[in-house]
DNA sequence: TGTACATCAGTGAACGCGCGTTCACTGATGTAC
DNA sequence: TGTACATCAGTGAACGCGCGTTCACTGATGTAC
């Protein structure tokens, strides 16, 4: 951030930093456009040279947060390595990490009520973060024999589900927070069952 | 509704009501006081001779929406007995089924900002709801051998987490809204696989 | 049955507030000569 | 290196709006006699 007396010097990505620790701190509904420039150290008006309004910087905050998304999954994946199931799994637990360090963006993406398809651009990028998470399930899913085997997309979309799921309701004082369960624990001990259920892990546990 | 001139007959329920049907209609911030006054025909002043305030009005919605959650599992559970296994599944199929019938409820209650531990009232009810499906679980739990038996919490958790996951992201035009299966599907399968890594469902299907 | 009265549900006007957005402007910055 | 100038990022004042909330009030209702 090298400010430079009056310009501000980055300014644009200084007002979708305050959005995302304002959405993190107060909810999706507390954030505002004003306490984001104020945040910022800048008048309102600002906000403007920079964004079409008040949904526009929302969006935005949501379109870095599913780069990143994709980017950590992709990066869980590619670690997993050649193993399927290691692949898979490191995939899965990615999809919590990411909610856990990215508190901001996850509810800037899935609780601010923006629209995925508000623009092209955040839609691609939505369906790549979607297809990284598919792919790893296409993959595991060769392992299973055809007969048997569901279609990835629906593979893909429970543990998608699941991890959501877990999110939602075992994270940031949720209404099962009080759970003595680590969200973690819940969805590792979740998705090893599941597996299990398509014959991908051992039935002995 | 017997509206008897002046006076309006039942302004509290349809202070509620209203509130619900500007909820579903337009997400959880959507909502206003006054318009949902004007939708009931009153004042916005009126609202405070039933509420303490906006935040009562919403309140009082949620919990009700955990009375008909409850009820509504509590019914499908009873439905399915003496078997474990199909009280099971039919209670998790209320939860989508309460979540598709009952929208402002749902929206309410999980989407709406609200804590469940807002009040005495709202949190016992909430338990309640939470006990039905935990109580369904243990049951069939039962049926498991002790040595490989998930704690039912655990169990009933996982179970929650995919239904929730499954009506975020696949009803009401979410994220994964575009894809071309029935969440009512990848419930029903999701947890069918589920039940099979558990060992309560024969692995050939 | 008719009248006087207490109750209290809803009115209507007003409030202060913070919101998103606009506009003419200003002055720091980087560039051309 | 120094000066004149064009650019354009951010200012500051103002706007209209709808919000939640308050208050003194009014008049429909039900009850007591």
């Amino acid at each position: 951030m090298l400010k430079r007396g009056y310009h501000h010097g980055n300014l644009r990505q200084a007002l979708i930093d305050a959005a995302l620790a304002l959405i993190e701190t107060k909810g999706p509904a507390g954030f505002t456009l004003s306490e984001a420039a104020k945040q910022a150290g800048v008048t309102p008006a600002a906000v403007y040279r920079h964004f079409a309004g008040r949904d526009d910087l929302i969006a935005e905050a949501a379109r870095q947060g599913y780069v990143i998304f994709a980017e950590t999954m992709q990066c869980a994946y590619d670690g997993g390595q050649p193993s399927a199931l290691a692949a898979f799994e490191a995939t899965g637990r990615a999809y919590l990490a990411f909610a856990r360090k990215h508190p901001g963006h996850y509810i800037a993406m899935f609780e601010s009520g923006i629209s995925v398809n508000r623009t092209a651009d955040l839609a691609a990028v939505a369906l790549h973060a979607r297809d990284v998470l598919e792919k790893a399930a296409q993959e595991l899913a060769q392992l299973i024999p055809p007969e048997k085997r569901p279609p990835p997309a629906v593979f893909s979309a429970h543990i998608w589900a699941l991890s959501h799921g877990v999110v939602e309701l075992f994270t940031r004082g949720a209404p099962g927070a009080q759970s003595p369960y680590l969200p973690e624990d819940l969805l590792e001990s979740g998705i090893g069952i599941y597996l299990r259920g398509l014959g991908l892990l051992p039935a002995d546990d």
